[in-house]
DNA sequence: AACATGGTCAACCGCTAGTTA
DNA sequence: ATAACTAGCGGTTGACCATGT
């Protein structure tokens, strides 16, 4: 079994994601779905590897994600099923919809470890796993008690991704309005489907099509990149429903 | 105010398992 | 049967941010 060679390709593009890859990789998958990994960045125009494209879609993309931090019970769900499968992190995402493997993996190494830890070390001190009757008086655990916020961390990450500069400026749109938009009837209609059996030269002729529309779109005006966000998704999303039309085409 | 330290999380790396030709 | 290939997994890294000194 030989390994794939993968990102050490050259021209390959590495580190945080922007916000036209984003779109450009939501889209895709919007239109053709994600039957062949390796071979949806070159169709996609997305100078990524393959895994690089899976990983982004899989922990942030994808439409059923659930930002914020996590409840008592999902930390308690996350210390039980550590303690019965160990370090499967997919299999105890599995087991909270919504948050991915990653996602749980850093939450345990960043704190619920240290909780567990703590609490073996304490030989079982009076706090309670489930965060409801905790004694603790940890800032770490208090936090951990606000459920279904955005931490400020979350927060800024989100700033930081889509590189909103411009402080005052308030048509910029931030990852929560994006989310808004791309809502779940947004999503419902097409994440579901397998596109796996269209052709592949239609796929690339239909998307090279919309992705010209969105270069130009783009590029008329590189240095205020993210002034016109407003038109940049309108133009995406009203091109999008008219390439739609191309998912008609009957499976092979 | 400036620097050091620690926490957080997205992204990458390297491996294995599964699939296909 | 097996070699080539891909998807997925878990570990690790590094950038960014908050807090402490």
């Amino acid at each position: 079994m030989g390994r794939a060679p993968c990102c050490e390709k050259m021209g390959m593009k590495r580190g945080p994601w922007t916000p036209e890859e984003d779109q450009i990789l939501i889209n895709y998958i919007h239109l053709y779905g994600h039957s062949n990994w390796r071979a949806l960045p070159k169709h996609a125009g997305l100078l990524r590897c393959g895994k690089s494209c899976r990983l982004r879609w899989i922990n942030y993309l994808r439409p059923d994600i659930k930002r914020g931090n996590f409840t008592p019970q999902e930390e308690e769900t996350i210390i039980n099923l550590h303690e019965s499968l160990g370090n499967r992190w997919s299999a105890i995402a599995a087991k909270l919809p919504g948050r991915t493997d990653n996602e749980i993996k850093n939450v345990w190494h960043t704190h619920l470890k240290k909780r567990v830890n703590k609490k073996q070390n304490n030989g079982g001190d009076t706090k309670d796993i489930n965060g409801i009757n905790e004694t603790t008086t940890h800032d770490e655990d208090k936090e951990s008690m606000i459920v279904e916020t955005t931490s400020p961390q979350q927060f800024s990450n989100s700033i930081s991704t889509f590189d909103i500069s411009n402080d005052n400026n308030n048509d910029i749109m931030s990852y929560e309005d994006i989310s808004a938009l791309v809502d779940e009837s947004f999503w419902s209609d097409f994440v579901s489907v397998d596109n796996s059996n269209h052709k592949e030269k239609k796929i690339e002729e239909d998307w090279e099509g919309l992705l010209d529309r969105n270069i130009k779109i783009n590029s008329y005006n590189n240095s205020e990149l993210y002034d016109d966000d407003m038109e940049f998704w309108f133009e995406l999303f009203t091109s999008n429903r008219r390439i739609e039309e191309f998912s008609d085409i009957p499976d092979c």
